[in-house]
DNA sequence: GAGCTAACCAAACAATCGTTTGGTAGACTA
DNA sequence: TAGTCTACCAAACGATTGTTTGGTTAGCTC
């Protein structure tokens, strides 16, 4: 009973063996959470039945709450999952460039190309809640604080000119980047790298000659 | 039978005698648009009910029915609404002005004003609806359309250098202030038209010192 | 092979949803 | 004053929603 861990999934075992670790446990847990998000991002939060999700994997919609207390909290989970690989992807661009300016880039590239390649993560990062939801909106927001200081760190290291305000450079170009998917066609030929390049070149060159 | 007008309301009267216009007619109409614009903007279209918005004009919910034909078609003829206030709102911001850059940065302070200080356009212009209801979408990309055409001649007056992707400069500069009321607090100390001069000033003028 | 439990099934629950139908009070026209 | 039409009321319709409850099966341990 160590700092309440609050696994709701069942646990492995009573016994502490670590041998076979999770058993046979989970199996279509990581399914089911794929095909929710695959829906979520078709139709929404809202536009997508419990029925939904548990049809797309071949179950009945009373046994999706074998592996999830409802679904908000699945959606928290999906959530969760969505940052952190989105924080993944982002911290792997940047490792690759040294440069300030080549990092903020690449992390940018990073961004779009979670949002705008991978389907599943389109309107999940960017779920926009009603307000009156706000116990829900309070946890996304607090998962996505830690991802949004990174790029509060790397404004910070480009070494702006002290008449820039570094919070609204962050904030235009981040509103920038999650807007984009509403504007985005695949088979355009603009993809999130070329995407990235020109905001980063439109904010660190000047537009007027 | 002219090319089937299909005016939901009422006509005024048989006669064309245009004594007395509209008569004493669609008296509440104009309230029921305020209020449910009122409640989308608060919880979402999903999450706003028939029931809610009859609720809030003291009707019952059948009687929503004699003004509109459904649920949608009311959201619809919201948003053009919306649209059509944010269009005017716009204009009358860059008459004011004759520089490019500065009518350029009036028409991004009028559409944050519109979208910030009254709450009812927030999530109105920016709805977001998941991609299966297309039908929907094409209509409310359609009234949108002319809107955005005008921020592509603010653009293309600008007189940019050839160098500069007009057309990624006009996306992000509106997925910038799009995004807004995703950070926006009323009580904090920038207002939309210090909003407005801080993203035009990081695009006219280079970040890089 | 007995016992246990993870991982479901089967069937319902109450609530809410958008919408329809039939009726009606009151203002207006003739 | 009779008739018409606007602007609703009253009450339901069927469908769908998230969720619960009790049972069942297959794989594991002992």
């Amino acid at each position: 009973m160590a700092k309440t861990p609050q696994a709701s999934y069942p646990k492995a075992s009573r016994s502490e063996t670590s041998r076979n670790e999770r058993r046979r446990q989970n199996n279509r847990r990581e399914e089911l959470l794929v095909e929710a998000a695959r829906l979520i991002a078709e139709k929404g939060y809202e536009g997508t039945s419990m029925r939904d999700i548990a049809a797309a994997v071949g179950m009945l919609p009373g046994s999706l709450y074998y592996h999830f207390p409802s679904k908000e909290e699945l959606f928290v989970e999906l959530h969760a999952q969505a940052v952190t690989s989105i924080n993944q992807a982002v911290d792997r661009a940047i490792a690759r460039e040294s440069e300030p300016w080549a990092r903020l880039e690449a992390a940018v590239a990073a961004h779009l190309e979670s949002m705008l390649e991978t389907t599943d993560t389109i309107a999940i990062v960017s779920p926009d809640f009603p307000e009156d939801r706000s116990e829900l909106n309070a946890r996304l927001i607090e998962q996505r604080n830690a991802y949004e200081a990174k790029f509060t760190r790397l404004v910070d290291d480009l070494g702006l000119p002290k008449s820039v305000d570094r919070r609204m450079f962050r904030l235009m170009l981040l509103g920038a980047v999650n807007w984009s998917p509403i504007w985005y066609r695949p088979k355009g030929k603009a993809g999130p790298a070329d995407i990235a390049r020109a905001f980063i070149t439109m904010l660190r060159d000047s537009c007027t000659p």
